[in-house]
DNA sequence: ATATCGATTATCT
DNA sequence: GATAATCGATATG
């Protein structure tokens, strides 16, 4: 039986992107205030690495949206794209060093409810339930996470309401393969994931 | 089952 | 002006 969930320390996040990465896998996203709790286990994520990766928001340098990724280590990064989604991220390396890791799935385990009422969808069957947060676009959505609610926040204390923790739980396997949805660096194998896990998230078919 | 397209904005060239 | 770490709707097989 899982233990009750305690936070990740700063330390675990001022390391590389892939060690971040693979150790968030089976890890806990919760929400939680007086009214919500929302925990869903991390099943799928991607490094972006602070140097050398051309696909990383912080490959240009810092700027004004990208700040948090040159900041300390445990604080959510959101961006907007397409102009319809907001993506989570958490920043890695120490203070200075930028680097972080993409939400990209999740297993949701309590508050399916609230969550599916965040989305608009409907939750009537288990195909319902696939479809919360196996994405990164749907992830943010059902966690009611926004650029201005949420971006900076400290995502190493149940104080502010959206946290990482650890319950116990082991992934009994990972595997390793290239990032998806992106147009650089596309071959680099650093999108990891729960083996055997229903809720990773799809290529896209036409998506190359 | 795959393919195409529109939404709609921050950021960069 | 183009592009993007996406998704849902729609069309077609």
């Amino acid at each position: 039986m899982p233990a009750n969930p305690h936070p990740l320390p700063r330390a675990f996040f001022a390391r590389s992107p892939r060690r971040v990465a693979r150790d968030l896998i089976g890890k806990l996203l919760i929400r939680s205030s007086e009214s919500t709790y929302l925990s869903a286990r991390i099943v799928e994520v991607e490094a972006y690495l602070g140097q050398n990766d051309p696909a990383a928001h912080s490959s240009a340098g810092r700027t004004p949206r990208n700040s948090v990724l040159f900041g300390p280590p445990g604080f959510a990064y959101i961006y907007f794209i397409y102009g319809n989604h907001y993506c989570l991220n958490v920043s890695c390396e120490p203070e200075g060093k930028a680097g972080g890791v993409l939400f990209r799935a999740l297993e949701p385990l309590t508050g399916l409810e609230e969550m599916a009422r965040a989305r608009g969808t409907a939750l009537h069957n288990s195909r319902d339930v696939l479809k919360l947060t196996t994405g990164p676009g749907r992830l943010a959505q059902a966690f009611g996470i926004t650029r201005s609610r949420d971006n900076g926040r400290d995502l190493t204390s149940p104080a502010s309401g959206l946290w990482i923790a650890d319950d116990g739980f082991r992934a009994p396997a990972i595997q390793i393969t290239p990032r998806i949805g992106i147009t650089k660096a596309v071959a680099r194998p650093l999108r990891y994931l729960l083996a055997n896990n229903r809720f990773v998230s799809h290529v896209r078919p036409s998506s190359k």
